[in-house]
DNA sequence: CTGTTAGCGCTTTCAC
DNA sequence: GTGAAAGCGCTAACAG
């Protein structure tokens, strides 16, 4: 129960704390033999150094940060996987902080970390950030910061994003290949990169193809509490409504499903939907679903790679790279007529 | 650029370091005047204290720990989620680290925590793991530990779970309901408590019924690298096949979903499938779909809660308390017929 | 009410 | 090759 310290491997070892310090982290300039006798007690009672010791004198914390908008998200769940491999194989300990797509949250969660806390910062800007403050200061700070996905041109450094744009040009494009005439876009946010760029692809395909892009086509539906559902019922009620819906994320074509069911609406006879969305149980899916799937994980890793990068001396190759890794399309088969014959 | 600590504040102000310390925490032997100077610098300067200076001479770090078997994984993130707004609230921060099912993982990743990086730890067992020493090391060195869904009773701590035998029971008489007479048990480990328990509510739901519980019944895929599809094809496959299946977790009922699929075997015309699994994107669901929901962020917040207390100065109640959640079955309806009519 | 001092456990000069 | 001493930034015990 009591600690075992340098202090105490020491005094059971006649050694100095400092002589046995060196021994731990092999110095050259001790003995082969000492270095045993240390290493056999260290193991012996299980020493630990203590971490928040060494880290303030080393000024290091061996440990990262990352901050995602929400969790509850097959997407970033997959990121953070990516990052805690990498992070756990450089012996690195991962701190997780959720910013609720809140601002506030994000900049303070931010200035937390100003202090030594983390060496290194992943984070993906939550839906309401428009400010930047908190990054400048974190990057005033010293500590190498790393985007991905949701991303921000105002501050250089390593982005890890998909191809937006060309998924939202293909997307759209394969809706219209399946005979849609007019596409709703439905937004999640009006600031965040992501959204931004799927919907120049989506205006970038229609003008192709000689569809008119309309306005009232593209609908916001990022507030927390907004009623969306009803919005969209709305939308997709009438004579005039969208014979397509492209979802910029997974809750959005989600909820065009519901919304669908709701008002009786078959899918895809009567309206195709495609949506962004990273979910891991194909065979459990209805065979209407056709996705835009990120490589998320990938997208982890190299956002962690990179970090480790920046956080070495030579801090030159932080400076604004882009890392740009492709999205697929998945399309489930809605044709295909499900092998079951029925015995009769 | 320089470094905003203490003794620059206090150096500025004209004050002692310690008296600078006492007027950020709001002591009540500091004068009001001196305590809004304080304030006042430290807001202008944008003070943040060291958190590793401030806990190593606290002896606390304002961090807890949480250790999963795996993130890419409805449930486990849903708990994290929980878990991490409890500790947002309290202004702690939280460290992942994934043990991907790996014992030896596992008690290497516990023991860096031995010395004071966290203050407490939340665990859900790998599926490898039967040896305990590691957390007996962790209790030893007076680090609370709460256990979630696999837990162990080797050792006497607050242990939140679900009630898995009740629903095991329960999944296995819906199956036998539905006319079920001969149901497989699809199990993921021979170790996990939560694994052990929904057997014996399965076996308890056959033997109520008169249905005999045979051992070739109850099939273990926990191999990492096993090739469970073809065991799963074979035991599919044949006159002696089952017309149920009870799938422990989600993965396998994905995969006897992906077996039926091949064989050509319709579910749930021809078999029935019931699984534990937390998706959240019931709408996108095929309809033959039934599962037993975990109340997984509940646990969480309620694993963060008994944490929390445990980490509080009365100790006592961190002894060997049971907190059981109740899963819930939800059958998405397999006969309803979908409300879109053709137009011809 | 405020200052002085000591020390958390570690690493790193500087001595010898 | 090893030891003594200083100090990372903070808080707490002890003065006054």
């Amino acid at each position: 129960m009591d600690q075992v310290n340098l202090k105490r491997l020491a005094r059971e070892l006649n050694l100095a704390p400092s002589t046995v310090s060196r021994a731990l982290s092999d110095s050259y300039e001790i003995s082969a033999e000492t270095k045993e006798r240390v290493l056999a007690l260290a193991q012996q009672l299980n020493y630990q150094p203590h971490p928040y010791a060494r880290s303030l004198r080393k000024r290091s914390s061996n440990t990262i940060a990352v901050m995602v908008p929400e969790i509850a998200n097959n997407f970033f769940t997959l990121v953070i996987n990516g990052i805690e491999e990498i992070a756990q194989a450089k012996g690195y300990h991962v701190l997780i902080y959720i910013t609720h797509e809140n601002h506030a949250k994000e900049a303070a969660l931010v200035r937390h970390l100003l202090n030594g806390r983390a060496d290194g910062v992943i984070l993906s800007l939550s839906s309401q950030t428009q400010e930047l403050s908190h990054l400048h200061e974190l990057r005033e700070a010293g500590i190498p910061l790393i985007f991905f996905d949701r991303v921000s041109e105002e501050i250089d450094t390593v982005k890890v994003t998909t191809n937006d744009q060309e998924s939202g040009y293909l997307a759209t494009r394969h809706l219209i290949e399946k005979g849609c005439k007019d596409i709703i876009y439905l937004a999640s946010s009006a600031h965040l990169s992501t959204d931004q760029l799927r919907w120049q692809g989506y205006k970038a395909a229609l003008e192709d193809n000689g569809i008119e892009v309309r306005e009232e086509r593209t609908l916001l539906l990022g507030e927390e509490n907004g009623s969306h559902f009803e919005t969209l019922k709305k939308a997709f009620s009438g004579k005039t409504r969208p014979d397509g819906v492209f979802a910029s994320v997974e809750s959005l074509a989600t909820l065009s499903y519901e919304v669908c069911e709701a008002l009786g609406i078959h899918i895809p006879g009567e309206m195709k939907v495609i949506g962004f969305s990273n979910l891991r149980t194909a065979s459990l899916l209805k065979p209407s679903l056709t996705t835009i799937t990120q490589p998320a994980f990938e997208i982890g890793k190299e956002a962690a790679t990179a970090l480790f990068q920046s956080m070495g001396k030579n801090k030159a190759i932080s400076k604004d790279r882009r890392i740009v890794l492709s999205s697929t399309l998945i399309e489930r088969d809605s044709t295909a007529s499900f092998p079951y014959k029925k015995k009769d």
